[in-house]
DNA sequence: AATGAATGAGTCTTCATTCAT
DNA sequence: CATGAATGAAGACTCATTCAT
């Protein structure tokens, strides 16, 4: 009844929404935006449902008519967004073609999501790599359950490469999880030294990774 | 008088500690010790003071004397524990020998420290990675120039292997970077599939990216 | 212009109704009807406005149409529960008749009444006897009008039963009190205990009564 | 932990209390008296921790100290009393003695604790007999059982009493019901209408019950 | 010095009530 | 007119911190 999913409020995405529906995703989208701005800045704990409501502009209740307590506003604001990079970088793991063009695009969206939404980003490796703060709401779950699913796909495409003689036979899991690895590593640090590094600088990661996996 | 650092109460490192300030030291040690384990387990914010009082079989008055609040006791004890994993990885990294064999000599006490600590480890993550929970305490600040600062020496490392022309002429401090993020996510990676991952699976990382790195 | 009683709804209870007027009454009696279903089996503070309104099929602005507040709300549904029995109850002891003969006619209604209305009468007489939860909305003195109403017509039944020479000399009030209570005893104690006391147990509290004021 | 009973904060009665022990008591007393003189005015609902905090001259946090919650708070109050009220009770009927004269020390009690304690004698019947506020701490049930022991022990007397051939040979329990409920009655009433009751006037609930029971 | 009793600010959450549609 | 979306005041409860002993 309270606390919709965002696939309950628009009930079939081909139809069209009325005016009501609309209404509701739009506040419900609002009220996440606040809450995004709030939780990155400041973490879970010193954010209260009072700020919130006021940067979003509004009462404390209509919070609560879109989520059960504020450890689902928070889960859902994770996990709504990991599963739209989720499904972007899905898309491009799913195309076809040379591995390698693959493996470059991947990278390129990882790097423009990340740029994109960083300061979500801070929260999302908080989850996934750090003790998780929402165990009760299975935030973990979820987001574990995504970052796998990432992982095996791209290991696909490095099976595919194997396969196509592109790569060194090694395990293509691995080869994902080592990628994957690089990938943040850069990330992270591109943040901290922006000086540094620029974001060409990750090509970097792709050129050592590639040069320990090219089949010569 | 309050919130001591460790350095403080140990006035001199060389002089002589009189009976009190061993003592002081000795319950400090104590407190952190109860505390490491609430927080692992827990998480910050599902910890009080009164649990960690208990733990330590100290009064909650006690605790007020070596830490000045509670985000300070937390500060100190994932700075003192990441200064000491850092002071064993820098004696590594300073010991002479092959660039290879120091770089696994590190790769294996990184995986070491990890498995040892790994509650902790988690904790440490999310500060350094995500949001830190303890923008106040300046944690972020102390923990990013420790991690910086092992970045640089595991760089330097690497410099030597390019002037010994061991390793390809590529940016030592971007190699740093990629290593670390290559054995950060196959520590992580194992702890999530256990199955898939043995402790050795880690060498595949390191035949990786030396296979990208070394001169021919 | 909102929270009419039922007098104002029905102008003149002479007059015809109009159409409007009519549906009125009738909504009004389908909320005091869900409400009553709810705070019998909830109490007043755990059944909402929300639950009243939609277990009555009206929308939460019809129900202020009709009571300016909750606790307005739930004094109408006590008092005009309490009037109707009022009036019956009235009306059996205005009845002519050997004043035994009333009396245990009185008794019958009382306990067809108490059981027929059971939820209700707790809520009653946790109004009348105890603390109650609506001083504000003035139903103590509302119910206890009634009471007291109640008690003085049975102490004129009394007093005739004493000129017609039935009963001994004693206070009419004060034995309409007396009965009253012992009334109250037996019903109330025929829910706790429904294996020792079956209804018809009501009748050796007449008895002992009756022997207690019978002239011989 | 929290939420001492009289019982274990006085842990052997025998022993004599140390300070903190009787510091404790005086305490927890306070608090109570603070709450009962809210609880009786306004309801259970109708007043906030915060008040009664405020009123007992404690933090709120203190009042936690003694009960885990506010019910419990409420629950205690009534209960201890309740308690002391019919241990009194069952010594007046534990004693020997003709039985008339029992009964009548009985109701000599009662309508002093009934007076000493009126505010609280007022939540006492809310709970008793209306609809409980309090389901979830059992405040009923426990309140129940005292009601019940008291009116078997009534009833005991009234056994002796037809065993000895003072009273007319009738149920014994529901003779204990009854004169309850004419008590009962009387004591309210006397609330109401002052002017006409005096207190005396119990009495004649007792004679025209008695006259209703005994023998001849 | 060491304690832990006492505190009360701050938080989440509910729900009676309003008012624009 | 009837509705129910939106509101925000109010309240129970927690826990970091203080300070008298």
């Amino acid at each position: 009844m309270t606390s919709q999913t965002v696939a309950e409020l628009a009930t079939s995405s081909q139809t069209k929404l009325n005016r009501r529906e609309r209404e509701n995703l739009r506040q419900r989208k609002e009220i996440l935006e606040a809450a995004l701005q709030l939780f990155s800045n400041k973490g879970f704990h010193k954010v209260s449902m009072h700020e919130i409501a006021k940067q979003a502009e509004f009462g404390i209740g209509t919070l609560y008519k879109f989520f059960i307590n504020k450890e689902f506003l928070y889960k859902a604001l994770l996990v709504e967004k990991a599963e739209s990079w989720h499904q972007r970088l899905m898309e491009i793991l799913d195309q076809d073609g040379y591995p390698i063009d693959v493996i470059e695009n991947y990278l390129n969206l990882r790097q423009k999501l990340f740029f994109d939404n960083l300061p979500l980003m801070r929260l999302y490796f908080a989850e996934t790599r750090g003790a998780s703060l929402n165990i009760r709401a299975g935030l973990d779950d979820e987001l574990s359950r995504l970052y796998d699913e990432g992982l095996q796909k791209l290991a696909t495409v490095f099976s595919k490469g194997i396969h196509g003689n592109y790569f060194r036979e090694l395990d293509p899991y691995c080869m994902a999880v080592a990628l994957d690895g690089v990938i943040n590593a850069f990330l992270f640090r591109s943040i901290k030294d922006q000086d540094r590094f620029d974001q060409n600088q990750l090509d970097f990661a792709l050129e050592v990774f590639l040069t320990g996996i090219l089949n010569k």
